[in-house]
DNA sequence: TGTACATCAGTGAACGCGCGTTCACTGATGTAC
DNA sequence: TGTACATCAGTGAACGCGCGTTCACTGATGTAC
C-alpha cells in the first residue's frame, strides 16, 4: 500500500541508517538486502524503489556512517578525552555504532572508487582534528605525531575487537590510551 | 586420474598455501572454492577429498598464514628493522603475502572460535617479540610500549592500504616508521 | 620381477540453497475538477 | 469542500545466477601373488 511522501523519505533514511550499522557490524558481504529491509521494518521488494543496487546503498550508507562518525568525534574537548572515548570498552563492544573508519578499513580496499574517496577524506579529517590538539613541536612534527596517533588508536581498537580474550583486549586498549593520550 | 601419495600431499599443501594468500588478499567471502582450486592448478571437485568444508580450509590456511607470518618477522635484527620492513611499500602493496594479523584482523571477529584463538596467540607472540627489543623503562612500561607499537604499525599498514591516495599512504607509513621505530 | 586387481586422487556434471533483483499487484495518497 | 481517478510506495512471489557441496566416473597408483 502507498505511503505518504514524508513517510517514504523517512523510510529511506531509516534504511540508510540501518544499513550503515549492519555493514559496520557484519561487513558488506555479511548482511543481505533482505536482512537490511527487515531490520528497517519493511519487506525486501521495496528496496529497488529507493536504491539502484545493494552496492549503491553500500556507498551511501558508508558515506553517511563516515560522516556521522566525524560529527561524533568533533565533540571531544582534548586529545586525551578523544582517545579515552575512542579506546573505551563501550566503543570496542559496539562496532555497529562506532567509528566507520575502523569498522570498514579492512574491506574498503576492495570496494568502489567512490567509497574509497569518502573514506580517505574521513581519515584526513580525523588526522587534522588530532593535529589541532597537539601543541608542541614543529608543524611537521605535530602532523607526524597525529598520523601515528590515529594509526595507533585505529589499530588498537581493531586488535582489541579481534582478539578472543577480554582481559587481553582491555590491556591493549589501556596501553594505547596511555601511549596516545598525551598531547606531547 | 589417481596421483601418487606424495603428489597428493603436495597438492594439499599447495591448496592451503594458495588459500592463505587468496584469503589475505580478498577476504574469506571474496574468494570461492572454485577459484582456490583453479589457482592451485586443480579442479574444484577434488576439494572435499582434502577438506571437510570451505570453513575448515579457512581455519587451516589462516593458521598457516599466521605461523609463516611470525617466522618471517623473527628474522628482524632490531626494532627499527622490524618496523621499517613492516611499514615498507612492498608490504603495503603485497597484502597476499604479508602480515596475516593485519590482513585478517577485520574479519576474524566474525569467524570461528578456533581461528580467533590462533589469531590471538599470534598477536601475543608479536607483542612479546617487540617487548624483547625494548630496553628502557620498567617491564610494565616496556610491555605497554610494545602493545602501543604493535597497534600502531598494524593500524598504519591498514590505513595505508585502505586510502586511495598513494602519497597519503606513504605519508602514513613514514610517520609511523619514525614514531614507532625508536627503541625508547 | 611381472601380472591382475583393488584402491583412490582427481574430474566435471549436477544439485540445491541463498541472495540480489524483477514484477504483477494492492491500496493508500495525491490531484484534478 | 467533496468526489473520481491516477499515481506510486510497499508487498510477496518468482527468477536466475553464483557458490558450496555431492556424486558417478576415470585412469594411474599401489598391492597381492
Amino acid at each position: 500500500m502507498r505511503v505518504s511522501r514524508e513517510k517514504a523519505a523517512e523510510n529511506r533514511r531509516r534504511i540508510v541508517e540501518t544499513a550503515g550499522r549492519l555493514f559496520r557490524d557484519k561487513g558488506f558481504d555479511g548482511v543481505g538486502v533482505d536482512a537490511i529491509m527487515k531490520c528497517a521494518g519493511l519487506t525486501h521488494g521495496g528496496f529497488y524503489g529507493h536504491f539502484a543496487s545493494k552496492e549503491a546503498l553500500a556507498e551511501e550508507a558508508s558515506a553517511a556512517a563516515l560522516r556521522s562518525n566525524a560529527a561524533l568525534q568533533a565533540g571531544a574537548a582534548s586529545l586525551s578525552a578523544l582517545v579515552d572515548e575512542y579506546l573505551s570498552e563501550r566503543h570496542r563492544a559496539d562496532r555497529a555504532n562506532g567509528c566507520a573508519v575502523a569498522a570498514l578499513a579492512g574491506d574498503v580496499g576492495r570496494q568502489g572508487q567512490a567509497l574509497r574517496k569518502t573514506f580517505t577524506a574521513s581519515v584526513r579529517a580525523q588526522v587534522d582534528r588530532i593535529t589541532a590538539f597537539l601543541k608542541r613541536g614543529s608543524p611537521a612534527a605535530r602532523r607526524r605525531r597525529a598520523l601515528a596517533t590515529y594509526a595507533g588508536i585505529v589499530g588498537a581498537l581493531t586488535l582489541a575487537r579481534a582478539v578472543d580474550d577480554p582481559a587481553f583486549a582491555q590491556e591493549i586498549l589501556a596501553a594505547a590510551r596511555e601511549s596516545f593520550g598525551e598531547e606531547y
